[in-house]
DNA sequence: AACTAGGAATCAG
DNA sequence: CTGATTCCTAGTT
């Protein structure tokens, strides 16, 4: 038997599914975290095939792995556009001038000293980590956002609990499982071993037992070091808590979030004059899975959500612009 | 086929 | 009670 965090990362890497990321700059397809139609404007994001993004104690995993990630990047490229402009809107802090990109750097080691060389690579590597890390932390942060739960699992209500799971099971393409874990709080399923996942769930308990395992590594480290901010505080956390009062969100309020996070969701919904409050559902079926998954509702779809909206128009919250456009809506008092 | 509109029953907070 | 969900019929793009 390895460490854990090798059997972990040995079950991630054969998983099922793609796994080159996790969260909002890669993931998956169904998403409005996909990376296969970035909108205009944004430059093509190349995938990363990090196993080492998918680790259990992120700090300790990182270390062992950031030579064999560093060695790749050095061949294939891709971990500097990919992490520079991943957020075009908003330089990435970490990587302002290029001379710091540890990649654009190791490349042109080949004149240095061993010493030299040795300590540049070490740079690298710390330069690498923190951004991985970083990365992490920012899509688990985003995911708490869209979710409405607090990033420690611990911390989590059976409610919780079932959205989390929901949230993964779309994100990864897992079956859905959450019966399995009815009635479970977050202190309950982290107190549980890989196999009392794979007990409920023989299918993906032990893909789920790792994504909590990477959840309760961020919260660990968060807790460690509280307002160092890695994650670099961009347009995720402004002006948009419609949520913080702990009420339940409305419908209107969750499509005001996603269309003040163009980079995330531009994908799915869109303003076309913010202006004026016009706004465009792109992807139908995406923002109604995401506004099912906000609700804890499995079973949403764009024809019911549709019914919401228009359940708006006699309220004068939402209604249909002057020249009526299909899957085109307007926000009566735009902000 | 997917979207639009609105009635009606039902549910959850 | 309110807002949202679910289901439905009918019309439109």
């Amino acid at each position: 038997m390895g460490s854990p965090a090798h059997d972990l990362a040995a079950s991630a890497l054969h998983l099922p599914y793609d796994f080159t990321g996790f969260g909002p700059s890669s993931a998956d397809s169904w998403t409005s975290m996909e990376d296969s139609k970035p909108p205009r404007g944004l430059s093509s994001v190349p995938e990363r095939g990090l196993p080492g993004v998918y680790l259990s104690r992120l700090d300790m995993y990182l270390s062992e792995d950031t030579a064999w990630l560093l060695k790749r990047a050095e061949v294939t490229n891709p971990l500097v556009p990919c992490v520079c402009d991943h957020n075009p809107d908003h330089e990435a802090p970490h990587c302002k001038e290029p001379e710091q990109c540890p990649v654009i750097d190791s490349q042109g080691l080949g004149g240095l000293s061993p010493e030299l060389e040795g300590q540049v690579e070490e740079r690298c590597l710390e330069q690498v980590q923190s951004l991985v890390v970083g990365e992490v932390l920012k899509d688990i942060e985003m995911a708490c956002k869209l979710l409405n739960i607090t990033p420690d699992p611990m911390e989590w209500s059976s409610g919780n609990v079932q959205k989390w799971l929901l949230w993964t099971e779309h994100l990864y393409r897992l079956p859905q499982v959450g019966k399995a874990f009815q009635e479970l709080t977050g202190k309950d399923l982290c107190v549980m071993s890989e196999d009392d996942f794979k007990q409920r769930s023989p299918q993906c308990g032990d893909v789920l037992h790792a994504h909590l395992d990477i959840w309760k590594s961020a919260a660990w480290m968060k807790e460690r070091s509280p307002g160092d901010n890695l994650i670099g505080t961009d347009e995720l956390v402004p002006e948009a808590d419609s949520c913080c009062s702990g009420q339940p969100i409305h419908l209107w309020q969750f499509l005001r979030e996603l269309l003040l996070k163009p980079h995330t969701y531009a994908r799915c919904i869109r303003w076309l004059n913010k202006e004026k409050g016009i706004f465009k559902i792109e992807d139908s079926a995406h923002v109604a899975k995401l506004w099912g998954i906000r609700k804890n509702r499995p079973a949403m779809n764009y024809d019911k959500l549709s019914r919401s909206i228009r359940q708006y128009y006699k309220k004068g919250i939402i209604k249909k612009p002057d020249v009526s456009q299909r899957l085109v809506y307007q926000f009566v008092h735009p902000v």
